[in-house]
DNA sequence: ATTATGACCCGAT
DNA sequence: AATCGGGCCATAA
């Protein structure tokens, strides 16, 4: 087994699709490492371009909003997310409707 | 090289 | 349903 890194994982979350949400778990999985969620919110934060790796489309698994270290931090993200036209429901994202396909 | 941390997840209470 | 605790990953100091 070969140990996923950042770029694997911002290599992932950039090929998220506007309108789509992600999960540090689900990204996790698809860089190799289902249980790498954690290193997956670490690369978010150390996330060299917000620009290209769309950190804000990546919530928690639940669906829940967490961390962000943008201008207000998850206030901004969930700002973002609605932008993209997706829906914010008690802090929380309908990953039912919004779950990236992965591909 | 080792220790500690963090934008997590899951099972148990 | 909500809360508590423990476990895993890769990186930063």
């Amino acid at each position: 087994m070969e140990k996923i890194s950042f770029s694997k994982i911002y290599n992932i979350a950039k090929n998220i699709p506007k309108g789509k949400v992600s999960t540090y778990k689900q990204i996790a999985t698809l860089a190799g490492n289902p249980r790498a969620s954690r290193a997956v919110g670490m690369a978010m934060k150390h996330n060299p371009d917000t620009t290209i790796v769309a950190c804000h489309r990546v919530v928690s698994s639940n669906g829940d909003m967490c961390g962000y270290s943008g201008g207000k931090g998850i206030v901004s993200k969930i700002e973002k997310l609605r932008e993209e036209g997706i829906e914010i429901n008690n802090g929380k994202v309908d990953l039912k409707k919004y779950m990236w396909d992965g591909k």
